[in-house]
RNA sequence: GCGGGCGUGGCGGAACUGGUAGACGCAACGGACUUAAAAUCCGUAGGGGGGCGACCCCCGUGCCGGUUCGAUUCCGGCCGCCCGCACCA
């Protein structure tokens, strides 16, 4: 159970109860809904995310990655909500405002605890070719973020005075184009000409006000301020630039600081053209003149020949870059340089309810973790979540501790970890759940997991810092795997309709009746007939009040037509739209299937001669036993019940009353059968059938079935016959028939014979087992 | 802006590596059973046209074009929708 974070800390604030006794209540109704839906879980193994047993262990390792540099200290910007007085993540920002106290974001510095992800990007980056098993979608978002690029880092003496500006660009091939240098707002050479400068003092506090939002960043004006230093080119010393801060620049990608080049770069040609910066294009395009070729609104970021460059004229884009990157260095202005988009992970919280950093502050010893005899370091019982900002910083004895050092007064660190550090690593905890490492010997048998499953939402956070995790904890010698998840299946989320009365009020669909009249659907109040406006389907949520429990429909249906419908209704990767339409078909199945076993009496299999319905029948058994290994092995899900609901169908219509005794033993095979394929899917009515049949012990361990090839494939096989690629009839030809055999039926066959009539076949395609196809031409 | 995906009947969706498009289910319609209804069972069904009839023909997987004996599937160009990232130098 990941049980710690803000949805408790929001029940204690706003009812007042105990976020511990809530979270646990919440388990325990789960537990019984996981129970009822009849899931194969191992409960021996269980635990949340919120027990010491499990943080106090977590507490273990992360002190193990402050002892090898993993994990550090170091002063921060973060989203800082001046109302509730705490840090949010960026996920709790909604268009620069806190998402529960609507109070503008501030940019804040505060010394947070990092995790040094960044140390393993490039092997995350090389590992993601290794896992097959994961759709490309999440591999291409996790490669994006973790975003490598290659270029140059580069120095720009200062013209008057020592030193220089460091300077990070991919596309050092356009030096010759630059016409200014851009610091970010938060760059420390801004900050000091700010203290002999009020008027920059002042841009850059505006800067920092900027909004955070998409929709601010998109329609910001590029802003700037020229402050006036020049510095040198790097190729050419009597060229200066001047250097100016500007709002675009981000202070925590690459340097701080960029050259602008507006021939190539749009966003600094649109600075260019607002502060009449110069525009000198030094690419150009195939097929234009260099006389006349010029840069309008739109900046040429495409492929072309280097001129106005001096010793780069003449090479193309690649050819530059490399030369211009090999005179930096030659002249030791520069290194040629790999960044990398990812940022370490930010994982101090000051929240009440998660797990804490393990870490005491002395005022003479400075930061000290806690002797590991003291872990788990326990959250108090008694927190108050009353009050905006951190319980635990506010607890009146919690903090207070002697040093472990030196024995003097000392303070706790008051800070949790962000809840994505008690997922990043529970899959191990799970492998030996009781073991008293963190993570026990049986994990190296049972890792990695063979079949991961959740929501796409996780492609870059949870399911990047498992991986980071993971290899973390392998250099600290815990673990002996790469990868934590072999293969991935991310499924899609389940939506539903949305109602809304007049007035604009959300309507949940328990209350809302809906009324067919033919094609059109209306919807209304169920009890007051009001007329109700049915809205865009939508992921369920709260707010939106169109959420609908699956135990509603088991409540009338039972757990396993709930089931099967769930599963036949929509491929599992697919969003669904939640409709209990539908179900019926499920309920059908079920009853359909039990009629089966209960309407006659079970008589053993027992042998029985050549008897053609018996052979059918036990074709149709193997076929179906195929067909639903295969799409169970794809997650087709909502096939392998399609073949399921044929097979009954199969069985239904194969009259019982006078069978022979082959047929009797085949359908004894079938029913054997059709319990153990059910199982998956409706497991309690499968141990009904299987216990019907006699069988001792339960169906959930009983082998899956498996399938004769000879029987699974038909006989005989009607191949469609196509002329010139139109389908013009067909004919049944004995499985693996030559081409010559399909061709002696084709010629035999009464209907496709006189179509042939004055024309001449003058090429015959055969696909075996699948398709004839005759190319004619008039005769 | 960059990256990725999707588009098939009234609906959810099938179709393996190019080989009978619409499996299976829902809804609908017709019939059986019933005093009646529900439930259940049987049957019909992409669109259009022809034939008394068993049947036959044409069109059809967002649109336009291409490759191929054959395209929902591959290629090019549009249109529409969805998701992720985003002033990343």
């Amino acid at each position: 159970w990941d049980a710690f974070g803000l949805p408790a800390e929001n029940a204690a604030a706003e009812r007042g109860v105990d976020p511990r006794a809530w979270t646990l209540g919440n388990i325990d109704f789960m537990r019984d809904e996981l129970k009822r839906l009849g899931l194969a879980l191992d409960w021996s193994r269980e635990f949340a995310t919120c027990d010491p047993e499990y943080y106090g262990r977590q507490q273990a390792w992360f002190l193990k990655l402050w002892a090898s540099d993993l994990a550090y200290r170091k002063e921060g910007l973060v989203n800082w909500d001046p109302v509730d007085m705490t840090v949010l993540a960026n996920e709790q920002v909604i268009d620069g405002r806190g998402w529960r106290s609507d109070a503008p974001v501030e940019r804040k510095k505060l010394t947070q605890w990092f995790l040094r992800i960044t140390r393993y990007a490039d092997e995350l980056l090389e590992g993601l070719k290794t896992l097959d098993r994961w759709p490309d979608k999440v591999r291409i978002m996790q490669e994006n973020w973790i975003g490598r690029s290659t270029g140059l880092e580069l120095r720009f003496d200062f013209a008057h005075g020592e030193g220089g500006l460091e300077v990070y660009t991919t596309r050092p091939d356009t030096l010759f184009g630059a016409s200014f240098l851009a610091l970010a707002a938060d760059h420390p050479f801004a900050g000091s000409l700010a203290a002999g400068d009020p008027a920059l003092a002042k841009f850059l506090t505006d800067c920092r006000r900027g909004g955070t939002s998409e929709a601010a960043i998109e329609s910001a004006e590029k802003l700037g301020y020229d402050t006036g230093v020049r510095v040198r080119h790097p190729f050419d010393p009597d060229w200066l630039l001047p250097v100016w801060v500007a709002n675009f620049v981000l202070m925590d990608y690459g340097t701080g600081a960029i050259f602008g080049c507006p021939a190539h770069d749009q966003r600094d040609l649109e600075f260019a053209r607002k502060y009449r910066l110069p525009v000198k294009p030094v690419v150009l395009p195939a097929g234009e003149d260099p006389k006349t070729f010029q840069v309008g609104n739109e900046a040429w970021t495409g492929p072309g020949r280097i001129y106005n460059s001096a010793f780069l004229n003449g090479l193309e884009v690649e050819a530059a870059k490399a030369a211009a990157v090999a005179r930096a260095e030659g002249a030791n202005q520069g290194t040629g340089a790999v960044v990398y988009r990812l940022r370490d992970w930010g994982v101090s919280r000051q929240r009440g309810w998660g797990c804490p950093i393990p870490v005491i502050h002395c005022s003479k010893c400075g930061l000290v973790p806690a002797p590991e005899r003291d872990l788990p370091v326990r959250l108090p019982e008694e927190l108050d979540f009353s009050l905006p900002g951190n319980p635990l910083a506010r607890h009146p004895t919690w903090k207070h501790v002697a040093c472990p050092e030196c024995g003097g007064p000392a303070e706790r660190e008051t800070d949790t970890l962000d809840t994505f550090v008690d997922s990043s690593w529970y899959f191990a905890r799970f492998a030996d759940p009781h073991a008293e490492a963190p993570i026990g010997p049986a994990a190296d048998r049972w890792l990695p997991v063979d079949q991961y499953i959740g929501g796409i939402e996780h492609a870059v956070l949870h399911l990047l810092y498992a991986r980071f995790v993971t290899r973390a904890l392998r250099d600290q010698g815990m673990l002996k795997i790469d990868e934590p998840f072999a293969g991935l299946f991310t499924q899609g989320m389940v939506t539903h309709e949305t109602y809304r009365r007049q007035n604009g009020e959300w309507v949940e669909p328990k209350a809302v009746r809906i009324a067919q009249e033919g094609a059109t659907r209306r919807a209304l109040d169920a009890t007051t007939g009001e007329p109700l406006v049915i809205g865009d389907a939508e992921k369920m949520s709260k707010s939106k009040r169109n959420v609908v429990a699956p135990a509603d429909i088991a409540d009338t249906y039972g757990i396993d037509a709930t089931r099967l419908f769930v599963l036949s209704d929509s491929p599992p990767d697919r969003d669904v739209q939640w409709t209990t339409a539908g179900v019926e078909g499920a309920w059908r199945l079920v009853n359909r299937i039990w009629a089966e076993f209960d309407s006659q009496p079970v008589r053993p299999a027992s042998g029985g001669s050549e008897d053609p319905a018996a052979t059918a029948m036990r074709r149709a058994t193997h076929h179906t036993i195929k067909a639903v290994t295969e799409a169970l092995d794809g997650f087709r899900f909502n096939s392998a019940i399609a073949r399921i609901y044929e097979f009954v169908g199969t069985l239904r219509t194969t009259p019982a009353e006078g069978a022979t005794p082959a047929l009797v033993t085949a359908r004894a095979e079938a029913l054997d059968a059709l319990a153990r394929l059910v199982a998956p899917f409706a497991p309690h009515l499968a141990e009904q059938c299987w216990a019907r049949l006699g069988n001792e012990g339960l169906v959930a361990v009983a082998s899956w079935p498996v399938y004769d090839p000879a029987l699974a494939e038909d006989n005989v096989k009607v191949l469609p016959v196509q002329i010139d690629g139109k389908r013009r009839g067909e004919i049944r030809a004995p499985a693996g028939a030559t081409k010559d055999e399909v061709w002696e039926l084709i010629s035999a066959d009464s209907e496709i014979g006189p179509k042939l009539q004055g024309v001449k076949v003058v090429r015959f395609i055969h696909v075996p087992d699948r398709i004839a196809n005759l190319v004619t031409e008039p005769a």
